[in-house]
RNA sequence: GCGGACAUGGUGGAAUUGGUAUACACAACAGACUUAAAAUCUGUCGAGCCUAGCUCAUCCGGGUUCAAGUCCCGGUGUCCGCACCA
């Protein structure tokens, strides 16, 4: 007999050691001879301190997978780590006066802890932590092979300084002007850094998109606009005016040469070389860049400025027409940062260049034309004409398309010598631009070079790895302590021996993210990968996270599995098959009419709709419902996993995230919610121990025949839900047949060993996303192996036939009854079936349908 | 401003991809059991009406179709991304 409620806690911490014990879930580094494999990866958390309920989310996600598919037969992998290096581990030494591993690594074992609590079924033999010196020691190595292929280089650039942090920001870190994470205003400087040359693989990485057929539309759409190609013509305009500047040109990136006799105007950024230099001595100059600079950098902040310009007086030489010149402008709207900083401006057909030209009285000069009258131009006033046509006032392209007048004009300035030179090409431009690794920190993985006096930048020997951070360093000063530690800093040339300086700037975390998930493959390797190993496993099936990863972490990731490849560290280019991004876990907050956030804890709700409300229990005072928002410390909305695995199991908390909402959408919690997912848990409790106590009996065919329809329905229907990721409709069909099971289990009609075979077929559908409660109960019915090792169960289809079937009949579109038929019942048969019908028969009275439609097994329509 | 997604009861959502709209769950209400509560069980639960049934209803307005939550056109609202990308 079992015991009365179910016990969670004792059950669930039984049932972890028991599957510890026999090592259910490490991946075996030979999968035995034609097994086929499957990964499935959560992106793995950074030790912040706690976990919290989106990572429950996130790992009750992944883990369904990864059981659902060892069930199937497949030997899964499903490892976890830890993305230990980042700056939150260096402002808590500065705060707390703790070290950053210390901090880091405590944070591992506690939230370690939490992860095993909630029962997932992960292969921890392979853990590791990215700031493990064996991890980072094989990073340098694949750091010094980048390099030697040219993958990774130095460059001077003006860098992002977040001067709160101490540290360059990669443009991708910058929101809005300021540090991602401290918020902070940031500075430009100029350093010499290290680079990754993402730009090498800009077409492929925008091609290969197509190949991911796992994968959201919106992330592949994300990171093409963020690689962003335009195909166009880089065209040089001599200058005919050019006082004050010693350059003899202004060179342009134009996606549309055809409009080149549109031109009326050229606009330079104010950063542009030229502009800087007019600037020197033209006060009024000076002042207008300063303008420009103060503009936000957001283009919706940019989109409301007015577009501002400054006229220098230069002027330059149209192409094509002889004696035309056009006035070179400073403009507010044009970007340093892509193509040349310098465009020319054809104002009937750009509706920022038309904005430009009517504010400064520029030419307005429309070259395009309906094809139907190529003669003449589309009138342009306020609106620019960015249509199809034919060009028109243009000579040479007259009558030509845009595609074929792009390449004529192309073909035309490539003909044209100036200075020795074509005066234009064909060229591509990608926005995407190499990914800066240089950190000016301490907690990060230390980049392996030496800088010499004599011989300049020399990489560390391979023999002389790991380069390891050193333990003694403080945090009472701001900067990389690395900087101010002789011991660690001076170091002998590796090449001329002589007195030299290791290089103390260390790696973005992001590096440390972008090739985990094959250091999982073998991680005791003594090379970077074990490429055997990699290759079996590679690419990662099924990879599960947030939303927010959707550029940076998966764009990187995907250069650095092409730089592997290139370097004969992997064989496989795109590291992850299929992509999941789930949502976040949102939680109502409240507030006092004075502003002080107030947790869930302590209110009581009443009524619903718009008269629900919340009233602070302990004072009775109303209190404000504010928005759905992602549960942050700061609003008081946070519902900590631990309190709930303490008070409902682990079970009852991914049940209930699981089941409530979609997995891309976000989930609401809720207290009723989680109690409901609680109540299920313990009527399924029930409903085991009463099958389990019921004497043998056969009950009646019809019964037995019905419920076991149902059961194998449900399990054909969550085949399909589970491996989709459509995890509220699994639930719903568990429920559906737990509720037919348990109706017949109040009677007598249905047989003791089908209600058995029914329920165990359920608990197998359970077992995914509830483990400890279906292992318990599947032991209390009397199965001897465990559930988490036992293989899904066939759907028998026969079961899912029937002999008869209930057609739903419209009348001119909308349902007026049923009729029964058999299956196998032909289109006329069933026509002449529904048109003996009673309710047929009245509607019709006595006239014959226009038609009848009959969608085989489906509906019928009959049209009157 | 540009690009994208979404909109279904009091709530989360389902709908086999054009074929019975509202599955399943939460909340609510009523009843049973109980001295009482909790738990559990049984019912009701889109709106309206002339209630064996009918009409209306998937953000709003049109359209295509025998048939539209689903497709097309035009709006409205919410959310996400953005680097004025020449």
């Amino acid at each position: 007999m079992a015991s009365e409620r179910y016990n969670a806690k004792t059950v669930e911490n039984k049932w972890q050691q028991r599957w510890n014990d026999a090592k259910l879930f490490e991946a075996q580094t030979q999968p035995a001879e034609g097994r086929e494999t499957y990964y499935v990866l959560e992106m793995f958390p950074y030790p912040s301190g706690r976990i919290h309920m989106g990572h429950v989310r996130n790992y009750a996600m992944g883990d369904v997978i990864a059981r659902y598919k060892r069930a199937k037969g497949y030997e899964v992998l499903h490892p976890m780590g830890w993305d230990a290096f980042g700056m939150p581990a260096e402002n808590a030494a500065m705060k707390n006066k703790t070290h950053p591993k210390g901090w880091t690594y405590d944070n591992i074992a506690t939230m370690r802890t939490q992860l095993k609590s909630m029962g997932l079924s992960l292969d921890w033999s392979r853990e590791f932590a990215t700031c493990d010196v064996d991890y980072y020691a094989k990073q340098q190595k694949l750091f010094l092979d980048f390099l030697d292929a040219g993958l990774a280089y130095r460059k001077n650039a003006t860098v992002n300084w977040d001067p709160v942090d101490m540290t360059v920001l990669a443009n991708e870190q910058v929101i809005d002007g300021k540090g991602w994470r401290s918020g902070a205003e940031v500075e430009q400087r100029e350093l010499t850094q290290w680079f990754f040359k993402i730009s090498e693989f800009s077409e492929d990485l925008l091609e290969s998109l197509d190949t991911l057929k796992d994968w959201p539309a919106k992330v592949k759409l994300m990171q093409a606009n963020w690689i962003g190609k335009s195909v166009g013509a880089r065209v040089r305009f001599p200058f005919v005016k050019g006082e004050g500047t010693t350059a003899t040109e202004i060179e342009v990136f134009t996606t549309r040469p055809d409009t080149l006799y549109g031109a009326g105007f050229m606009a330079i950024a104010a950063e542009h070389p030229i502009a800087q230099e007019l600037a020197k001595d033209n006060q009024r100059l000076i002042t207008f860049i300063k303008e420009c600079r103060k503009l936000g950098t957001t283009a919706a902040a940019i989109d409301k400025a007015e577009k501002l310009g400054f006229d220098t007086g230069l002027t330059v030489a149209h192409p094509f027409i002889e004696g035309r010149e056009l006035p070179v402008y400073v403009a507010n709207f044009i970007l340093m940062g892509y193509g040349t900083g310098a465009v020319f401006g054809c104002a009937a057909h750009d509706q920022r260049d038309l904005d430009f030209a009517r504010k400064y009285d520029l030419d307005v000069i429309s070259v395009i034309a309906d094809s139907k009258t190529p003669e003449v131009a589309m009138p342009v006033e306020d609106i620019a004409y960015v249509g199809d046509g034919v060009l028109t006032s243009s000579e040479f392209l007259n009558g030509l398309t845009k595609d074929s007048a792009i390449a004529t004009a192309i073909e035309k300035l490539n003909g044209q010598i100036l200075d020795g030179k074509p005066q234009g090409a064909g060229e591509t431009n990608y926005k995407l631009r190499d990914w800066g690794v240089s950190r000016q920190r301490y907690w990060g993985c230390p980049i392996p070079v030496v800088h010499c006096n004599d011989c300049g930048v020399i990489p560390e020997k391979e023999e002389n790895l790991p380069i390891e951070l050193p333990d003694d360093v403080t945090f009472d000063v701001p900067g990389n302590p690395l900087d101010r530690h002789p011991t660690w800093r001076d170091v002998d040339c590796p090449s001329c021996g002589k007195p030299a300086k290791r290089e103390t700037d260390t790696m973005d975390t992001f590096v440390d993210s972008s090739w985990y998930f094959a250091r999982f493959a073998d991680p005791t390797a003594e090379t970077p990968t074990n490429v055997e190993a990699a290759s079996r496993w590679l690419p990662v099936d099924q990879y599960i996270g947030g939303i927010e990863h959707a550029i940076l972490h998966l764009l990187y990731s995907r250069f650095f599995a092409r730089a592997m490849q290139a370097t004969g560290h992997l064989e496989v280019k795109e590291p992850f098959k299929g992509l999941f991004t789930q949502g976040m876990v949102v939680h109502e907050t409240y507030r006092t009419k004075t502003g002080t956030w107030i947790t869930p804890a302590e209110i009581d709700f009443s009524g619903e709709g718009e008269n629900r409300k919340a009233i602070l229990a302990e004072t009775g005072e109303e209190l404000i419902i504010g928005n759905i928002e992602k549960m942050s410390k700061s609003k008081y909305n946070i519902v900590d996993p631990d309190d709930i695995i303490a008070t409902y199991g682990a079970d009852t908390a991914r049940w209930f995230v699981l089941s409530d909402s979609p997995p891309d959408r976000d989930v609401i919690w809720s207290e009723a919610g989680v109690d409901g997912a609680h109540r299920f848990v313990q009527r399924l409790w029930r409903l085991v121990d009463t099958v389990s106590e019921k004497k043998t009996t056969n009950g009646d065919d019809a019964a037995n025949t019905a419920l076991l329809k149902i059961a194998h329905k449900a399990l054909s229907n969550v085949d399909v839900m589970i491996p989709g990721l459509r995890y509220n409709s699994a639930v719903a069909q568990i429920y559906t047949l737990v509720n037919a099971i348990d109706q017949a289990a109040k009677s007598d009609k249905t047989s003791s060993d089908t209600l058995r075979h029914t329920l165990s077929i359920t608990l197998q559908m359970i077992a995914p996303m509830m483990p400890h409660l279906a292992e318990e109960c599947w032991h209390v019915l009397g199965h001897v192996t465990m559930i988490s090792a036992s293989p899904w169960p066939e759907t028998d289809k026969s079961l899912l036939e029937e002999s008869t079937i209930t057609l739903p009949v419209q009348i001119n579109g909308k349902k007026r009854g049923d009729l029964e038929v058999a299956a196998d019942l032909d289109k006329s048969g069933v026509e002449e079936e529904v048109l003996k019908l009673d309710f047929v028969q009245a509607a019709l009275s006595g006239k014959t349908p226009k038609k009848v439609v009959v969608v085989p097994g489906r509906i019928v329509n009959v049209v009157i």
